[in-house]
RNA sequence: GGCCCCAUCGUCUAGGCAGGUCUAGGACACCGGGUUUUCAACCCGGCAACAGGGGUUCGAAUCCCCUUGGGGCUACCA
């Protein structure tokens, strides 16, 4: 009988779900999903310091949005909860003591500062770090004792020497470990809690975890992982499967570092920043703005977030809100991490889900690491839009709008239906909203974008234009689009020139750009009032300036 | 530094495990052209890769070794 696949995703709660642990996460329940498994999520949660107390709340947001549900877990429940593992010490206390009692671990008591020197000293012989472990391993009276004089006592597992340590991988093969090269390595803290590498194993023991899919950087930590395993004398070992890592343009591995890193540069290649507006906008202090350009510091993301928006300055998206912010679809998402290391095999790429799930295959994940191509997920992204049913994509327009809390949100769903329609080749969403904010905003709060201003009303008989297709609007009785194209098409012959000649000072009058809805709905959608309102106002502004010599 | 992984167009990749059907296929980007009321979208065409060197073999992108290059890990983080 083939056993039951159980995969999981298991984050540490440390802020948002970024792309890659969403793409970690995808592979796993893909492959559940691709088995009739089980697809778990465990909150790793050992680490006291580094946990932000609504982290674990906003993954599961994250997740759910991407349509990643899991069969067990935190909020769900499942027969081998609890899911986070900081409500599991007990049992991880267990199976301390038995590896000590086994003498399959044994306490320590360096300083971190202790430690750190022999690392050092490691590196300057041109080795590798193991830890030295005692001839005879110290008592629990010992470890008694250094609490009291206030040494900090570890647990290690003492990694056996015997033979060399042959990992499987699923995609990689065989890969061979040196056991004297696999340290010792701590397995619970000196403030009682388990390390990861003890923690996750244990854990995938009792939840029957059958596939551990993850990320290259992890295949370092397997042979430690796996040795535990077996010493703990746990049975079907569990297969491993390491991913390719997704890298960023910049080289590295990609992570949340890019976002502040992206904003340091902009602020440092700005000229006269005033820093103590810009810590006021993030309220935070001058000398946190001054520590974070220095490179000391680095403020919390949703700070980085507002004085990147204050300045205007994009940052890459990384983490999954983010991507919905720039307004990108779920599936796209999907859909291109899928793609990011996997293939189907054939030449599909737009794919939806559930063709995912029918072709995915661990086995044909990639070896090689894979840079994350923003180029490729906008087309991804625009085909994907294209796909979706309307009444699904008015839901994504909506709960977008209101992300971003646009004006357009005040339109009603007939008005909202009828601009997706016109925006049929929109890249994202954020296209959607740029293209009919216009109609949203009060007929004196549009900002004309100098650009647009100089090169089409400036230029090419532009505002004369604009003066004569005011006075023909105003002369027209029924403003349907057809009418507005015949009377602009009718322009546009009359003075031999391009229906741009005559439809983009509109526009600009209009929106204060040259981007907008067709020009033909625009008018029709602002009516006929306060389209002729933005055209006075327009011609009077712009001679003005032209008086003003600017 | 040590250990580990990887190596096909600029990018994501097919092909590699079963060597010939590969003058290396697809997609994104890019370039040229078309369409066009803006931005997109759309249509047609084009450019572009087996990292280098040794083997094995009648024959290597495919198997082996070395070099080079890239990446990961190297915490009482996960």
């Amino acid at each position: 009988m083939p056993q039951k696949v159980v995969t999981r995703f298991a984050p540490s709660p440390t802020g948002y779900l970024h792309v890659g642990g969403a793409r970690t996460a995808l592979f796993n329940w893909l492959w559940a999903k691709r088995n009739n498994g089980t697809f778990i999520l465990r909150i790793e949660d050992t680490d006291q310091k580094r946990n932000t107390p609504t982290a674990t709340q906003q993954v599961m947001d994250d997740l759910r949005w991407l349509g990643i549900t899991w069969d067990e877990g935190p909020e769900v429940g499942g027969p081998n909860g609890p899911y986070l593992q900081s409500e599991r010490m007990d049992t991880y206390e267990k199976y301390i003591k038995q590896l000590l009692d086994e003498k399959k671990a044994y306490y320590c008591f360096e300083t971190t500062e202790e430690l750190g020197a022999l690392r050092e000293e490691a590196e300057a012989d041109k080795k590798g770090f193991a830890y030295q472990r005692p001839e005879v391993f110290p008592s629990f009276e010992d470890a008694r004792k250094a609490r009291e004089e206030g040494r900090p006592v570890t647990v290690r597992f003492a990694v056996p020497q015997d033979k060399p340590i042959v990992v499987h991988d699923l995609i990689r093969g065989e890969i061979s470990f040196n056991p004297n090269e696999v340290s010792d390595f701590i397995i619970q803290k000196s403030d009682g809690f388990p390390t990861y590498n003890f923690a996750c194993v244990i854990d995938d023991y009792l939840m029957k975890v059958t596939h551990i899919i993850r990320g290259q950087e992890h295949l370092n930590n397997t042979p430690g992982q796996q040795s535990l395993w077996l010493a703990l004398g746990f049975d079907n070992l569990p297969k491993y499967v390491h991913m390719s890592v997704t890298i960023s343009e910049s080289g590295g591995k990609l992570s949340k570092r890019e976002r502040p890193a992206t904003l340091k540069k902009a602020i440092k290649a700005m000229q006269d920043v005033d820093l103590d507006n810009l810590a006021n906008v993030g309220g935070i202090s001058r000398t946190d703005i001054e520590d974070f350009l220095a490179g000391k510091s680095i403020p919390d993301m949703p700070i980085i977030n507002t004085i990147a928006e204050y300045l205007k300055v994009p940052l890459p998206e990384i983490n999954i809100v983010d991507f919905s912010k720039s307004g990108y679809l779920p599936e796209t998402l999907v859909n291109f991490l899928a793609l990011l290391g996997w293939n189907p095999g054939d030449d599909r790429e737009i794919m939806k889900i559930e063709e995912l799930i029918e072709a995915f295959d661990v086995s044909r994940l990639t070896k090689s690491n894979s840079l994350f191509d923003r180029q490729k997920l906008i087309s991804f992204n625009t085909e994907h839009l294209k796909m979706v049913e309307s009444d699904k994509l008015i839901g994504y327009v909506k709960a977008y709008l209101k992300e971003i809390d646009s004006p357009v949100l005040q339109a009603d769903d007939e008005t909202l239906l009828r601009i997706i329609k016109l925006c049929e080749g929109a890249r994202t969403l954020a296209d959607i909203d740029r293209k009919s904010r216009f109609l949203f905003i009060d007929d004196d709060k549009i900002e004309y974008d100098e650009k647009s201003v100089k090169k089409v009303l400036l230029k090419s008989n532009g505002l004369e234009n604009l003066a004569i297709v005011r006075d023909r609007l105003a002369a027209m009785e029924e403003l349907s689009e057809h009418a507005i194209e015949q009377m602009l098409r009718g322009l546009a012959e009359e003075k031999q020139v391009g229906l741009g000649k005559v439809a983009q000072p509109l526009r600009v009058a209009l929106c204060g750009s040259t981007v907008s809805l067709p020009i033909f709905d625009s008018v029709q959608l602002l009516t006929k009032e306060r389209t002729l309102a933005r055209i006075d106002k327009t011609i009077h502004n712009v001679k003005e300036q032209a008086n003003t010599g600017d």
